[in-house]
DNA sequence: ACTGTGTATATATCATACATACACAGTATG
DNA sequence: CATACTGTGTATGTATGATATATACACAGT
């Protein structure tokens, strides 16, 4: 699997979500990449056929993949198209190691504004995995 | 405890951090709520105090008590103030632990993203707590 | 030359923050 | 007791930056 396989489908990409657009489509696509289920030399899907899938300027998609390339996740070829890098797994891996540390921060900031124990924090954090689990 | 006190501190307020200033300045009187260090009945300082103190538009703080009055917090009346409501102190609670769980919810996606187990999770949460208690 | 690729430029829209001007409540004072 | 004054919240119009767009340009392979 190493030749082009520009098709990969991904979670929903709008505007009325969380963050900008074109940062939902990065993480959609570090997503595939750390799952694996896009590996180094992988060609990515080109900013056009990307655009029309998502209903998405091609600028956005553009912008996601300088995203991907300044995180060292892709490369971008002019003229031939942008592809998955070599450690890219192992960046992703970094970068998604990353945000878990950042949500927590932020949790843990919440939780002592909230005057939550530490102990009533497990509890929470144990109880939404449960729930998690479930769905 | 109940008149004018219109004096109160909190942290730093800057257009640098995360998030927009009005924001930050709703969280700022929603954490002196929640920590009880205004009453119900309590005057807030008046935009235009607030405003030179922090070092920003009177728009802003307008803006940032229109939150703090949409979640049922404070409010306003033309001519004379703002008010600490009454039961603000719940609700502040109540949004704080809202934002724990939005908080917990991000981490628990990104470490399933960074594929972490949950005990590993915990073990994470664990050592930055740690690291907190320290600071 | 032709078609596919990434790239650049100029533009539109929206959120954020600002300065300024307006409207209302309480109080002093002539 | 009327009226000016000072404090309060509120509204209007504007500037800036981030986000996303359409369009046009540049390069690679056939």
């Amino acid at each position: 699997m190493n030749s082009d396989s520009p098709d990969l489908q991904f979670g929903p990409i709008s505007s009325a979500a969380e963050g900008p657009l074109y940062e939902q489509i990065a993480s959609a696509v570090a997503r595939e990449i750390a799952a694996r289920r896009l590996s180094p030399g992988d060609m990515l899907p080109s900013v056009r056929k990307l655009a029309a899938d998502l209903l998405v300027s091609v600028i956005t998609i553009k912008r996601a993949y300088e995203e991907l390339e300044r995180a060292g996740l892709i490369y971008s070829r002019q003229g031939i198209g942008a592809f998955v890098a070599e450690n890219a797994a192992a960046h992703a891996g970094a970068d998604a190691l990353a945000e878990v540390k950042l949500a927590l921060g932020a949790a843990i900031v919440a939780a002592r504004r909230a005057r939550l124990t530490e102990a009533q924090m497990f509890q929470l954090l144990r109880a939404m995995l449960k729930e998690g689990d479930q769905a």
